[in-house]
DNA sequence: CTCCCCATGTAACTGGTTACATGATTCA
DNA sequence: TGAATCATGTAACCAGTTACATGGGGAG
C-alpha cells in the first residue's frame, strides 16, 4: 500500500477558501495550519502543476490559482479518505527509552528542553485562541485544531512532571 | 540542515541491551518501542552494514550482531544529540480543519474512528504497564515512554469529547 | 540604488516503505 | 512434507526537504 501524498489535499483546501498564488498557499499553511501541518515549495509547485493538468485548479494569466468545481469535488473526496496513520517516530521517547545509557543529566536536559519547547508552543497558541470567536461557525474548525495542540501540549507537561518524579530528577 | 537518520540510534540502542540478529532487532523494536518507533528491514540491513563497516557493531560468523566499545560511545553521542523536531503532519487535523467542506457526518466519522483507534491503543498499553515493575530501575525508562503514550491517548479522548460538544456532534 | 518581499520553479538528495527473492530451521 | 518462523538482503519507488536560480515590484 503506497503512502499517498496529502499535499494535494492541503492545497485544494487552501484554495477552497479563496484563490491565491502558490507562494501564498505556502504562507497561509504556515500561518494557519503551522502547528500541525507543513508544506515546502518543492512540494507545492509540482503539485499545483499536477492539479492544473487534472483540471482541479486553474489560473488565468496573471491571476492566482483558483479551485474548479471538479477540484472541489476532488477535495471532498480526499477529505473523506480515512487519515492513514503515519508510523510513529518520537525522537524524544527514543532517547529517553535508553536513559540508562544516556545518564541522569542527559535525561534531565531532554526533559528541560522539551518543556521549554512545549511552553513556547503553547505561548504561540494562546493569542490565536484569543482572536478566535467561538460563536462563529466558520472559525470553530480552526478552534478545534488549535485546541488539539493545547491538549497535547498540556498532556506533555503533565507527563514531564510525572517523569521527573519517577526518575528522581 | 539535512535531516539525519535516527535508525542508527535505534539499532545501536537495541544492541546495547544484548547481541541480536537484524531480524530480532526489528522484532524487538516492534514489540518494545512499537508505540512510538518503527523500523523496516529496508532500513535495518543497510544501516547494520554501515555500522559494521564503521566498527560500531561486529558479527562473528554465525553469531548475532553485537555492539563494540566504540559503538557504545557512538550510541551515547547520538543520545546526546538534541531530538530534531519533525515537521508536524497530522492528517486528522488537516481534515477536520476543512470540516466545512467535509460536512458534519464526515467530521463525526473522523472523530469516531479516532476514538476507536486511541481506545485500542490504550487497551494495548494497559497489560504492558501491568507487567512492568515501577521499582526496577531498569524498567523505569520503559515505564515513562509507556506513560507518554497513555497521557497523549487520554488527552486525545478529552479533546474528542470537547470537540463533539463544540461542533454539536 | 538597494534591499526585501512576492513569486515560480528545478535539481539533488535522503530517509523511508513495500515488495520481492532466497534460503535455513523448526515443528506439527 | 508442508507451513511457519527466522534470517538477510535488494530494487523500485516515493514523499518530502534544501538549496539554488531567476526575476518583478515596491519601499526606503
Amino acid at each position: 500500500m503506497p503512502r499517498t501524498s496529502q499535499t494535494e489535499l492541503a492545497i485544494l483546501g487552501a484554495l477552497s477558501i479563496e484563490p491565491m498564488s502558490g507562494y501564498r498557499v505556502r504562507a497561509e499553511i504556515l500561518a494557519t495550519l503551522g502547528h500541525f501541518w507543513t508544506e515546502s515549495f518543492g512540494q507545492i509547485y509540482p503539485t499545483l502543476a499536477k492539479l492544473e493538468e487534472a483540471g482541479f485548479v486553474e489560473r488565468e494569466a496573471g491571476e492566482p490559482f483558483s479551485i474548479t468545481p471538479s477540484g472541489r469535488r476532488r477535495l471532498r473526496e480526499l477529505l473523506r479518505t480515512p487519515p492513514e496513520p503515519i508510523p510513529p517516530r518520537n525522537a524524544l521517547l527514543l532517547r529517553l527509552f535508553f536513559g540508562k545509557e544516556l545518564g541522569p543529566a542527559g535525561c534531565r536536559e531532554l526533559l528541560d528542553r522539551t518543556e521549554r519547547d512545549v511552553r513556547a508552543q503553547l505561548a504561540e497558541l494562546a493569542p490565536i485562541r484569543a482572536r478566535l470567536d467561538p460563536e462563529d461557525p466558520d472559525e470553530r474548525y480552526q478552534l478545534v485544531t488549535l485546541s488539539a495542540g493545547e491538549h497535547h501540549g498540556r498532556a506533555t507537561l503533565d507527563w514531564i512532571a510525572e517523569t521527573r518524579g519517577l526518575l528522581g530528577l
